[in-house]
DNA sequence: GCCAACGTTGGC
DNA sequence: GCCAACGTTGGC
């Protein structure tokens, strides 16, 4: 199983309109780049795990895990000419962009922030701190735990 | 709202 | 196929 940070601007849409989404999925459309795409299309499967994080905010942040429920598939919003995520390019043969649906699972019992993040030498080389506007990163298991940790989530270890 | 980073486009 | 120009992202 792999580990993912996917981003989203709260504004646009958050972790709270995820938990209010029918079933708590929501299918992980408008994804238009193709370092991103690739991981969609070719690298996320069925049950990964996924880091929730909210960006362009004043405090951004991990707030919460959600599940992968439906791996990657044709992004059909890239064919509607009214829609936000037009591309002229993609057609129903060549569809370009992918998308996956997302699942809610639970909030962080502590939000972990980027400051944070960037502070703990151990997460040096986590994708957010190197490459900080790739939309969808993969997350070594070693980086998940120490979130993890640094979330509250690790029975013992509260409070750190 | 500024600006650095960086992906994408397009002229040659 | 190089690379300058341009657009977008996202932290601050």
């Amino acid at each position: 199983m792999n580990h993912w940070l996917f981003k989203t601007e709260p504004g646009c849409f958050s972790f709270e309109d995820l938990k209010n989404r029918s079933n708590m999925t929501e299918p992980w459309d408008g994804v238009r780049n193709f370092q991103a795409r690739n991981y969609l299309r070719d690298s996320v499967q069925l049950g990964d795990r996924i880091l929730f994080y909210h960006s362009n905010i004043p405090e951004p942040a991990v707030v919460g895990l959600a599940e992968i429920v439906r791996a990657g598939y044709p992004d059909t919003t890239a064919l509607n000419p009214n829609g936000e995520h037009f591309d002229p390019k993609a057609s129903a043969d060549k569809p370009i962009w992918y998308m996956v649906d997302v699942r809610y699972v639970k909030p962080l019992q502590r939000i972990v922030t980027l400051a944070s993040i960037k502070q703990n030498p151990l997460l040096a080389d986590m994708q957010l701190v190197k490459r900080s506007r790739l939309s969808i990163q993969p997350v070594t298991a070693d980086e998940w735990q120490i979130i993890m940790i640094m979330g509250g989530m690790v029975e013992g270890m509260k409070g750190q």
